[in-house]
DNA sequence: GTGCTATTGATTATCGTTGACCTGAAAAAT
DNA sequence: ATTTTTCAGGTCAACGATAATCAATAGCAC
């Protein structure tokens, strides 16, 4: 099923990742990118739409000589309805009180630690200070996407096909 | 797993730190180099790349006759000490490039875990593009003090939690 | 055609290494 | 006691080897 090279790069690294015992894979990005026959940041662009904390990934790098990649999973497999539940919770638009209570929730059944739930919380407090000049709809709809960024790179399953 | 001289001089100066007792380990830059066969300013750019006082590290060193180089690990004897530690870093402004060094090397001393980082990561990302219409100078001094809020409240709670 | 995604290459930034030159402390010479 | 010499460590700029960024272009789904 040869799909386009971008996607290629991605099931690699993944295999990568699946195939080691921890949860890093350490690559070099020319090596990469002579093995796929692209430009090296063909690499950058794949790591950029696929990798990113967003999606449950961290990358470190160094430059120059003995230069690498380092790619982190993040993300545990957690059953998707966990995942999907949060995102149907939350929807589209959410005050900082539901926010509250649906983290308060998820810590009292240990899907999150107590330290998670507080960087949530106050990343959240932090945004609703900086937006303190906007309107309380829009407001409420940043909170929301906050959230379910944060959540679902926590709890989402990482997609293998 | 051979990596550069730097590395390598790094990982050299770790082990000493390990094998004291106390919290510092002294040597001499001239010994230093010939041991690994380089030229002494290259201690120099070790020291200045990994063992500063953002890497949890000091130094104190001396020249002339009986000159020496002291490394410390620094330690903190109270919570509040490591999260005053983390605002001194941080200061009133921040890249989110710094940022992101910051994480890095927090999470490789475990003083987060990566979970913790990648949350970090994310809700700074989310503020830089809530904030992308704001100047460059009134980001970074929201991303400082997101941060510093963020890790002041994770140095202060029980890791176990 | 519009809008998103993918590909490419030119340019920029960073890391590690080296060496020429600078600075400071103690010993030696006076 | 002062000056000179010697023996450390410090600073900085230049270079080669990477990786990152960015803008232009192409491809593709609708």
């Amino acid at each position: 099923m040869q799909q386009n090279l971008s996607h290629n790069i991605e099931q690699y690294i993944l295999s990568l990742l699946d195939g080691e015992l921890e949860n890093f894979v350490t690559l070099r990005r020319k090596d990469l990118a002579e093995k796929f026959e692209c430009v090296p940041s063909q690499i950058n662009y794949v790591l950029r739409s696929r990798f990113r904390p967003e999606h449950g990934y961290m990358i470190d790098s160094r430059r120059g000589e003995h230069g690498y990649i380092k790619i982190f999973r993040i993300t545990y497999s957690t059953p998707e309805e966990k995942a999907q539940h949060s995102e149907d919770i939350i929807g589209d638009s959410i005050t900082l009180k539901e926010s509250h209570r649906i983290l308060e929730t998820l810590a009292d059944r240990h899907f999150i630690t107590q330290r998670e739930r507080l960087l949530m919380e106050i990343s959240l407090r932090h945004e609703a200070m900086i937006m303190e000049d906007k309107q309380q709809k829009e407001r409420e709809e940043m909170y929301a996407e906050l959230l379910k960024r944060m959540l679902r790179s926590l709890m989402l399953v990482n997609a293998e096909d």
